[in-house]
RNA sequence: GGGCCUGUGGGCUAGCUUGGUAUACUUGUGGCUUUGGGAGCCAUUGACUCCGGUUCAAAUCCGGGCAGGCCCA
């Protein structure tokens, strides 16, 4: 599907960076245009920061860099010269940032820095990478916000989950958000929400995360203010970021088996016009499909007209693999009885629009099929959980009986590695937004009020 | 980290065992014809992953590099 509706080309001859092709690299900027407007409207401001960190930077906080060094690439020479501090291609930013954050917070005043960046960053994946879900160099948006106190950075990280929803209702995904075990939190944090969405085999995909840092970085970094009583405090640092496996994820969770479907929201074009010409009547139909196109466009829609010289089928296909939201078919049989025919993609469902009132029937339509999408998309994470008593009821292999599991948990670490290890299957977290529960722990069968997750990852 | 496999026009692929002429389909281009669900006909462009070795001769055999895929940890 990727290939074929031309999203990205992976010939490019290194293992897990691939070519942003036209047709792809529109639906990312469409996605990256919602991150702007999210981030923009909750006042944080878009910076761009080098992409190489001196190795001296990037080895200031200790569990940071063990996390990362099995999988960062390094600039060991520069020219004819080998470099005498080595210098680390960014995994993610935070050892780029937190030097510049100590200069610019002076002052309580300086405080909430809220700050965020759309670069690409490169981790050294060894598994077999697969476009969009597994790759090299990561298109993302990383969010790094600094504050005088741990309560405000907590109010931040309920704005980035706020500001998670909107963006992922436009994108018609749904997602669990779950707080990450203490060995599986990011590297450097005090704890992080992980934000999943599951795929159409039950394996559930991490989409990106926020971050709570307490003042973890800000101490080995110095990131120190001064508060209205002239005492000099570290800063509580957030960080919320996602990646191009949004795109990933759009993919596989709406697609179907003649293609992408994608939202209204980041279709490229949200309506394909093929006009239906014949020998007789090609000149009058043709101007007739400007004119819709024309109208369209003035109405403020994402339109194509398709008037390649092809027949129409053969341009249905074309669209529908490309997930275009709306067909609409203008023939000879339509201007006569002064309407257009439209087909969804999302349902294959057709009828006419009145020509009269053709911007508002469409809107209405899109509307229809972002709500529709959406809903059908919850509808199936939420058929996709399954609770256990008993660690028996996973199977043992990747089969179609496979789901997301729930289970009571005692939260102690040696139980949950041993569910992990017996099982294969890796513990997403906790709910973050508690849900009621009292059971037992599934494997030392402790009472617990704890309720956790699990599932087989992509 | 360990093991196995593969590289032939833009895509997919035959040929490799047994060395000699590179095959089909598709796509692209031009033309004719056609257009309410992948039309047809004619013409045409276009390839052996790279370096080295063996040989009169290498897509084919050998060595190495690069790239990709799979399995296990």
């Amino acid at each position: 599907m990727v290939e074929r509706a031309a999203l990205s080309d992976k010939r490019y001859p290194i293992k897990g960076m691939n070519v942003w092709t036209p047709y792809g690299w529109k639906i990312m900027r469409f996605v990256d245009t919602y991150i702007r407007r999210e981030l923009d409207a909750t006042g944080h401001d878009e910076v761009c920061f080098p992409l190489l960190i001196p190795e001296t930077e990037f080895k200031k906080e200790k569990d940071h860099i063990k996390g990362f060094d099995s999988e960062v690439y390094w600039v060991t020479h520069a020219g004819l010269n080998e470099l005498d501090v080595r210098l680390v291609v960014r995994p993610t930013s935070e050892t780029a940032m937190y030097p510049m954050f100590a200069l610019w917070v002076r002052s309580h005043q300086d405080l909430p820095l809220k700050t965020y960046q759309i670069v690409n960053t490169f981790r050294y994946e060894t598994k077999q990478t697969r476009p969009f879900i597994r790759v090299r160099e990561i298109h993302f948006f990383e969010s790094h916000t600094c504050h005088d106190s741990e309560e405000d950075a907590q109010r931040q990280i309920e704005e980035d989950l706020e500001i998670l929803r909107r963006i992922m209702k436009e994108l018609c995904l749904p997602y669990f958000l779950l707080r990450r075990t203490e060995w599986d939190k990011f590297p450097g944090a005090h704890y992080t929400v992980g934000i999943d969405t599951v795929m159409p085999n039950y394996r559930t995909l991490q989409l990106g995360s926020v971050h709570h840092y307490r003042t973890n970085f800000s101490v080995p970094y110095d990131i120190t203010y001064e508060d209205e009583n002239g005492e000099h405090k570290h800063v509580h640092q957030t960080t919320y970021g996602m990646s191009e496996r949004l795109l990933g994820a759009l993919i596989s969770v709406h697609g179907d088996d003649d293609g992408l479907v994608l939202p209204p929201a980041v279709a490229p074009f949200q309506v394909v016009i093929v006009p239906i010409l014949s020998k007789k009547n090609a000149e009058v139909v043709t101007a007739a499909a400007e004119r819709l196109r024309d109208e369209l466009t003035a109405g403020g829609i994402r339109v194509k007209l398709d008037d390649r010289d092809d027949r129409p089928g053969s341009k249905f296909y074309d669209w529908e693999i490309k997930g275009v939201p709306l067909r609409l078919e203008l023939g000879g049989r339509d201007i006569e009885n002064n309407v257009v025919t439209f087909a969804r993609r999302d349902t294959s469902e057709k009828g006419t629009i009145g020509l009269e009132s053709l911007v508002p029937g469409v809107r209405l339509i899109l509307d229809t099929i972002m709500h529709d999408m959406e809903a059908k998309a919850w509808e199936f994470q939420n058929s996709s959980v399954r609770h256990i008593e008993s660690a028996d009821e996973i199977p043992k292999e990747d089969t179609a009986e496979q789901r997301v599991y729930s289970f009571g948990w005692c939260g102690c670490d040696e139980c949950g590695h041993a569910f992990e290890d017996a099982h294969d299957i890796k513990i997403l977290g906790t709910p973050y937004i508690p849900e009621e529960f009292e059971g037992k722990c599934i494997i030392c069968g402790k009472p617990t009020k704890t309720k956790a997750y699990a599932a087989r990852t992509m």
